[in-house]
DNA sequence: CTCCCGATAT
DNA sequence: ATATCAGGAG
């Protein structure tokens, strides 16, 4: 079976284990969500969560968060990491997005890696989850899951961007790596991946070599 | 490549 | 104590 066989049966079964694919950062309108897709760099969807349910009462619109007190907005996310970069990053990036885009969040991925604190994988779960935009979003879940699967065999997030738009049906890009996310957190995890209860290990490299 | 960085599970 | 969490910039 070549890959893009493995991956439609893969999509079989992850159909059936993860059938809803919601985000799991609660927002309430597009910036909500770019803010809380930067928020979530190396720390988990639940800290966020927590981080912007007071955040997004105190800072309302873009200009809110373009005109914000550097020191200020750190403290008001610092249990997300990385609090330093984070603020600044998204103070330069919405006032970007007021200078530039009248507030709003732009529909092409050449734009969007303009904004500060914004990478391919930011970028490509915005535009999927706004406009519809197809999209491979490669995050630390697709990266290990990809390569203990045997779909890559790159490290570097591009690539692997790449080598799965080639063997996953376009219209399954964002949903096959939203559902990798939720298998990398319930199953196949970092530390001890659970390959005797996994649905797909007969379908996986790493279980049948181990 | 290194650095940024707190919270949590093991 | 240590690895890991829907990464990005220099």
């Amino acid at each position: 079976m070549n890959k893009k066989e493995r991956v439609i049966e893969i999509l079989k079964i992850f159909n059936e284990l993860y059938p809803e694919a919601e985000c799991s950062l609660e927002y309430m309108e597009p910036l909500q969500l770019l803010i809380s897709t930067q928020l979530a760099a190396q720390c988990t969807d639940a800290r966020v969560n927590i981080v912007t349910k007071d955040l997004y009462k105190k800072y309302r619109s873009a200009e809110d968060f373009a005109n914000a007190d550097q020191a200020e907005l750190e403290q008001d996310i610092k249990s997300t990491g990385f609090y330093r970069n984070k603020a600044k990053n998204i103070i330069g990036c919405c006032k970007l997005l007021v200078e530039k885009y009248d507030g709003k969040i732009p529909d092409n991925l050449e734009e969007m890696l303009q904004l500060p604190g914004v990478g391919r994988k930011t970028a490509n779960l915005v535009l999927y989850e706004v406009y519809g935009i197809p999209g491979v979003v490669v995050d630390t879940h697709a990266k290990r899951l990809s390569n203990r699967i045997g779909l890559t065999k790159n490290q570097e997030p591009e690539k692997i961007e790449y080598d799965l738009q080639k063997i996953v049906p376009k219209e399954s890009w964002a949903d096959f790596c939203h559902k990798l996310v939720y298998h990398g957190r319930e199953v196949c995890n970092a530390r001890k991946p659970d390959c005797e209860n996994c649905r797909i290990n007969s379908l996986c490299d790493y279980y049948n070599k181990h």
